[in-house]
DNA sequence: CCTGACTTTGCAACCGGTTGCAAGTATCGC
DNA sequence: GCGATACTTGCAACCGGTTGCAAAGTCAGG
């Protein structure tokens, strides 16, 4: 089996002790004993047991990485970019899919089972209160695309969803449009909300523009698809705001399915730029969200916690921008 | 902070054995001593540290989720799958990113350090090598989408490549197409190589129809859509069999931006049937991959590693089908 | 060569669990 | 009521590391 410390203590005629120091960041070891202790753990292959580490030092290198998200592209680039940034750091991703977790207390428990040192709740849907539970429960931890609030209960890094709702609102209206809709995800997710109510802001100081708006059952091809079927069979808008790249991709395939061109008869604005949207032959008009410099700052933060768990949630936002191609006229 | 089975043993009133004993699946306690440990635990809002069990036991519950394909969205979809899998038996998926690790020794180390109790491999695109090297450290490893052997170094599951090239020649043949080309991913991708393979075995026997290949940077968008304006650059084939759903939509992209059309002036069949070809503005014929069943194998396997190591190595193999929709005339 | 300051080392206790073993307690048949 | 048998229980050692503490070693200066 796998060589341990003492088997190495053996071999290099030290103590365990020295071993262990010479595998510890900044210990005291005379080069010597390192130099004996290196070469009998090459000839034995050893290389120390994190748990038996983490039991000791309480400290596991173990991050949870909770997503809800498994149906949505963008979050394939999300999972990339959280696994790079955190391994670059020494730190390992525990996957926790909560899709069709019932009960989130358990995902907590288990978390706390296996001594995470920190939680990244990755998700636009789950609401506050949910990672509330990770922080009660004494777990560092980091809501990325969660709501914004200025004095939040948890750190929370994304963007300002309200913000993206009036600069997609100004977008259409620059573009001439005056009678817009917005398609928005689940009632139930707060980024769904938040985008709406910034949509309707701008909306108000220009009475003479019709608004119509419906919110899809999830952030999904089918449910914008869904959605955009039901408009369509009324006196749809002029251009929708689709509140997630995928729902506007969604709905872009039911306005062609029913007849009608992008941006032609319809125009369409999405959220997040995933990569999806560039692919030429979707070239989705939508609001970038930078989910590198997201995910980085989500990482940093959580770092950050790991050496003072104490310091106050605060909120970071990222800025958004629209990036034009081809759906908007 | 949290609760240890001493706090909760000296609660109820017993002994720390007792209180690991209620905790331990089929171990003799009274039901007396048992309520009163679990009440106790109650109280304290004990859990066992998972972490400890796992140092006496050597069993961590841990399982390596290793992949480099963070690019393909088929993969959001094998990583909800496998991670709901897992979770199903009390698994935990450690998540590892092999995309710009340029050393997979490094990666085995620390799949060791964390003492995992197994491994799995998911991807196309990994040598046979590679999982060797788990293999070879002791740790119980199944290839997921591996390279198919009748006598396996290590456990595989995924399909018969070289069946799907033969599957996708005969669709197209059966289309009438007389002049047709191959659209590979990397040419250091088994499942690249293989799928030719299958493809020029059905082609020798008609030696009237023509035949053009291609092997792409890599599966993905842009690498699909790279080769095909290449291809179209000289004198296409009249149909390509796009080893891949994610590069069929980039060759079809192309096909687009060349002023041709899909499927009246260029056939596309691809390979995976993930679910963006099943968007309606994408309707993509291709080659299904039962990736759902995949997984599931996968993880059976791994499962029946953990109590039996020894096991000798197979191959599981999933058949495939063509799925028809808008790509083939 | 001696002293004092600093560095290196090993001992032993601890992190939070599991488990073989032997002693203690119930249960049963007679 | 007794002995045999089957359950329960606690002790203590162990899993593979870390770390405070004190003893031992090193070195420079006088």
């Amino acid at each position: 089996m796998a060589s341990t410390l003492k088997d190495v203590a053996e071999r290099a005629g030290v103590s365990r002790s020295a071993v262990s120091r010479t595998f510890t960041e900044g210990a005291s070891v005379s080069s010597k004993t390192r130099d004996k202790v290196l070469a009998a753990a090459k000839d034995l292959d050893y290389q120390p047991n994190f748990l038996a580490r983490g039991l000791s030092t309480s400290r596991t290198k173990l991050i949870g990485l909770v997503s809800n998200n498994f149906h949505n592209p963008v979050f394939l680039e999300v999972f990339d970019l959280f696994t790079r940034s955190l391994q670059e750091r020494g730190l390992r991703p525990l996957l926790v899919n909560l899709s069709d977790e019932t009960d989130p207390e358990h995902s907590i428990q288990m978390l706390r089972q296996y001594s995470v040192d920190g939680v990244i709740v990755a998700s636009s849907t789950l609401p506050p209160r949910f990672s509330r539970l990770f922080r009660d429960a004494g777990l560092p931890v980091v809501h990325t695309f969660g709501r914004y609030a200025p004095k939040p209960d948890v750190h929370t890094v994304g963007i300002d969803n309200v913000d993206c709702g009036r600069m997609a609102a100004q977008a259409l209206l620059a573009k001439g449009y005056r009678h817009v809709g917005y398609l928005g995800g689940p009632d139930t997710a707060t980024s769904a909300v938040d985008r709406f109510e910034g949509f309707c802001q701008i909306l108000k100081q220009h009475p003479k523009v019709d608004m119509v708006h419906r919110y899809a059952a999830s952030y999904s091809f089918d449910a914008g698809r869904t959605a955009m079927l039901q408009e369509l069979s009324n006196t749809p808008a002029e251009a929708y705001f689709c509140a997630d790249d995928v729902l506007s991709i969604g709905a872009m395939s039911a306005v062609q399915q029913s007849g009608r061109k992008v941006p032609e008869d319809i125009g369409i604005i999405g959220l997040n730029d995933m990569e999806i949207a560039r692919w030429n032959n979707i070239s989705l008009t939508t609001i970038r969200q930078p989910i590198d410099e997201i995910v980085k700052a989500s990482v940093e933060q959580v770092v950050a916690m790991l050496d003072d768990p104490g310091r106050p949630a605060k909120a970071t936002l990222f800025p958004c921008h629209v990036v034009y191609r081809s759906t908007l006229r």
